[in-house]
DNA sequence: CTGCGTGCAAATGGTTTGCACTACG
DNA sequence: CGTAGTGCAAACCATTTGCACGCAG
């Protein structure tokens, strides 16, 4: 909680309940979740939070470089609070969306496009989408 | 032209001028439109077409796999007509998004995967999404 | 104190929907 | 002809915005 506190200040941003709250929902929630799905859980220590602030909270939040909006097909946007570099698994029988973390995979792709390269086009960030079925439920 | 009719006929899908202008404008179109901009293309030959046809011409299509949606930041969806296996380059300055298409890459990484595999997970579909800057203005 | 942050409610804007009408097969 | 497809306008719903008030620094 400390923790979360430090992650403001260090970006100077200033300590309300509110980002508090936001921010440790995000920390202790891994399944990437929608701003609604935030509210709802904030909601039962937070009653009073607006749905405005929750989404300027999250913008400010993403300026900041503390979270990342995760990219999906649907028309609802869902946050992240982890920053390192990371891959997503998405199910394509349901909405779940977990992290997946290969340093492995990483440095094979980056020697892969070291030597191959993309004409015209300078690499910044490469992040795979992948697609597929969980076979364990949680 | 022909090419188009027959890829509806295929599908089972009635032949209207609508669907046709939709599906010649996405296919000229690499620039991966929004429904928006396949609206204004195609509303010089078509000035009639609704909003609502569009968007329910483009989930028919989609329904039946001749389009896709591809997945961005932004609260827009943008349609692809190119169903092969491909990856995409968006620019981190611009709305500009490119296909990737790279058999090696893909042969790498099926590679890497059949060896590797993910714990509980049942891979079906591998997409890079490559974030960085085009060098060449087009 | 001073202005950044919040709550509220209204506005926005891309997308969806319901329904009567049209036209493809 | 019968039904899938279209046009239109209203509805939807996630997100944004404007503004007065409140509280962190």
């Amino acid at each position: 909680m400390d923790n979360i506190k430090k992650k403001l200040q260090e970006k100077g941003l200033k300590i309300t309940p509110q980002r508090l709250a936001i921010l440790q929902a995000l920390m202790s929630n891994k399944s990437h979740p929608t701003a609604e799905m935030i509210m709802e859980y904030i909601r039962v220590n937070h009653p009073n939070i607006a749905t405005g602030t929750v989404y300027k909270v999250l913008d400010t939040f993403i300026e900041h470089q503390i979270i990342k909006k995760v990219q999906t097909e649907k028309d609802v946007m869902r946050y992240d609070a982890i920053m390192d570099h990371h891959h997503h698994l998405f199910c394509s029988e349901s909405e779940r969306i977990e992290d997946y973390v290969d340093i492995e995979l990483d440095e094979l792709l980056q020697a892969y496009f070291i030597k191959k390269g993309i004409p015209d086009f300078k690499i910044e960030d490469i992040r795979l989408h992948v697609n597929g079925k969980f076979l364990r439920i949680e």
